[in-house]
DNA sequence: TAAAAAAAGGATAATAATGTCTTTTTTATG
DNA sequence: CATAAAAAAGACATTATTATCCTTTTTTTA
């Protein structure tokens, strides 16, 4: 479904929503430990993730990353769209070319709904959502 | 989503089902041109598929690949189930152990009617669906 | 019964994903 | 301003997936 490092990523903002802030920097090394994801792997969707500022960091001691209030609208979706660089749940599940309604691969019309569906909670799901407990 | 080693099942039993018999068989080079997937690779999933009874195949001259009546119960779901080795549906999208309504990963409750919808439609989809234009 | 057709099987290669390690840059602080 | 802490960056290793090629086995039929 996912893959390993967009399961990663949602689970360290996930962590980093409910643990850090401004005042409050994580360090890759703990965030690695507590949620049992190799560091190195981890610090480069972290790395990637704060270029395009969906989280904070700062360098030097005292540094870590952090998510800021202003950064609570992003959606889980967007998150999975930037670590694996495509939306997969964009995509035919048969890979056809241009499928739609119009023009279905075999089994469009039998999972479009909920294969849509499924794009749209992880669309729906915002950062600010996390704070609370489902 | 889908592997493409699944998608390329899929398409490859659509296509049979559509197209073969026992008294039509349909030789992997033929289908692997018609449906633009690299001829060994299908060859691969086609013998796996015929391993587990989900195909049917025949060596020799007049051989080929073939669906019979006696098949067409199987689900869309069980051939990317035997395909990809597991059933990627029923795991939890951020990896926890045991992720269930009473022991909820952070976003269980947020995706998981869509996804257990997901896994439905395409357990419902019979080989005999592929038949009728949807 | 020999030849050819076709799937089955095995070995190998290329690519992408995942994971590890080391060095560099930035920055706070003693 | 030297030191140390921390992320950033880069190089490398491993594994899984995808893809290719070659050989073997089975089976039909001339």
């Amino acid at each position: 479904m996912l893959s390993n490092a967009s399961k990663y990523a949602v689970n360290a903002i996930n962590h980093l929503v409910l643990n850090s802030s401004e005042e409050n920097k994580l360090l890759v090394k703990d965030i690695a430990e507590d949620l049992d994801i190799p560091k190195p792997f981890l610090s480069k969707i972290l790395q990637q993730l704060a270029a395009v500022n969906y989280i904070s960091s700062a360098k030097g001691p005292g540094g870590g990353f952090y998510v800021t209030a202003g950064q609570l609208d992003r959606s889980i979706l967007d998150i999975i769209v930037e670590i694996e660089g495509k939306d997969q749940f964009k995509q035919c599940a048969l890979n056809f070319d241009d499928c739609n309604e119009s023009n279905p691969c075999a089994i469009h019309h039998l999972i479009a709904t909920m294969k849509d569906g499924l794009r749209k909670a992880y669309k729906d799901i915002r950062l600010k959502d996390l704070k609370i407990r489902n």
